[in-house]
DNA sequence: CCGCGATGTATCGGACCGATACATCGCACG
DNA sequence: CGTGCGATGTATCGGTCCGATACATCGCGG
């Protein structure tokens, strides 16, 4: 999971570590915590042994240039490969079931701009499932098991519950969107947005097309 | 978080432990996906050693009929001791900020039948906090960063804001309730509540109060 | 009588976290 | 002028938990 946030974020611009948690953090942080040091940089030197990611110091190594208003101390920025890019729309089109769990799931619905249409879709309807199913759960078990249980449980399943309805719900109008090729979020004309700025093109083809 | 929440089980019932996972899964439903066995097994050895519940062959013990070779493999019945229930005390009252996380506290609040009011209003308070800064942290990035991210990224902020919104209104309620000395979900007398039937008397006392 | 799904116990590698340590930089405050 | 302090920055370690896998028993329908 880590692995693939690491590089779609070095997609984006070369960073070092510390940069990459703070963007981490602002891309995820509707779905998880900040990232651990501890696991960031073990996987880090695991990417760069791949070979998917590359080491570049950051003091100047192309001797005049760039004459570093910050920093002798070693600041290690890494960039993405094109084997690391390749992986990259590997791990994208396998997008399989852990995909579908709440982490999962986040994590590539963040990196969905750069994702085709279909696996967008594919994975936007297997959370959906997954979902579906967790709520029959719940149902069930508000349903037969309910007098087994205390109030207190009881009201987190019914929260819980609730949860999973607005999520399928949410799910849904993505489909929607996805299917008739309308940017996320994006109402169907007619229906006043409220916020006025959203610029952001229709996201048509948005496929990142390797060319080498 | 494994520990505590078997410790609370095995108040209820001695279980050995697929059993045990399904009852966890059972009242976790809401908040996490079935516990792995390649935890729970180890977990529960760990307790054992610790001497906080001790196992206990499920099958009648005949003499000397022990299995020579693949012979009836016991169901392995665990039974919380004495000191397990004071090591479950402890947990509770000592519920820190690790409790405020999203795990802790759905496993927390699901044991809050065991655990006295203070402690229940001090874990809901925390939640709360923590949850309001996250709730900050997602409307600084929706306000400050929007233009630097993607439709998508944007979306998923969205939605995590309006979950976080929500949770507070719900945790207001609860908090509310619990101050009032009501039980859970159990509105204010004068709106119908729909639902027929709550048992589950207002919760009064509910504490476990420890005699040595 | 055979397969098959539910029940049941168990291990192993790997991902990730939280605490901790340490070093540098800019700057506010005395 | 220096001194401490918070932000920046890299790194390790122990521990928790997951997912895949393996294996054994039981009841049941075909």
């Amino acid at each position: 999971m880590l692995e693939f946030a690491i590089l779609g974020l070095l997609q984006e611009a070369p960073m070092h570590g510390y940069e990459l948690r703070k963007e981490l953090t602002a891309k995820l942080g509707a779905i998880r915590a900040a990232i651990s040091y501890g696991t960031l940089y073990p996987t880090l030197r695991r990417l760069q042994a791949a070979g998917w990611i590359t080491e570049a110091d950051g003091t100047p190594a192309t001797a005049e240039e760039v004459p570093a208003l910050t920093s002798r101390r070693g600041r290690v920025v890494y960039t993405i490969t094109a084997e690391g890019k390749e992986r990259f729309a590997q791990l994208i089109a396998q997008a399989g079931p852990e995909t579908y769990d709440d982490t999962g799931f986040g994590v590539h619905f963040a990196f969905f701009a750069r994702t085709d249409q279909a696996t967008r879709l594919r994975i936007l309807e297997g959370r959906r499932r997954k979902i579906e199913e967790r709520r029959e759960g719940l149902r069930d078990v508000l349903g037969r098991a309910a007098e087994r249980l205390d109030a207190y449980t009881l009201e987190l399943q019914r929260h819980g519950l609730d949860a999973c309805e607005r999520e399928v719900r949410w799910l849904e109008e993505l489909i929607a969107n996805e299917r008739s090729g309308r940017a996320p979020a994006d109402p169907r004309p007619g229906t006043a947005g409220g916020r006025g700025d959203n610029d952001s093109p229709p996201t048509p083809g948005t496929s990142r097309t390797e060319r080498p």
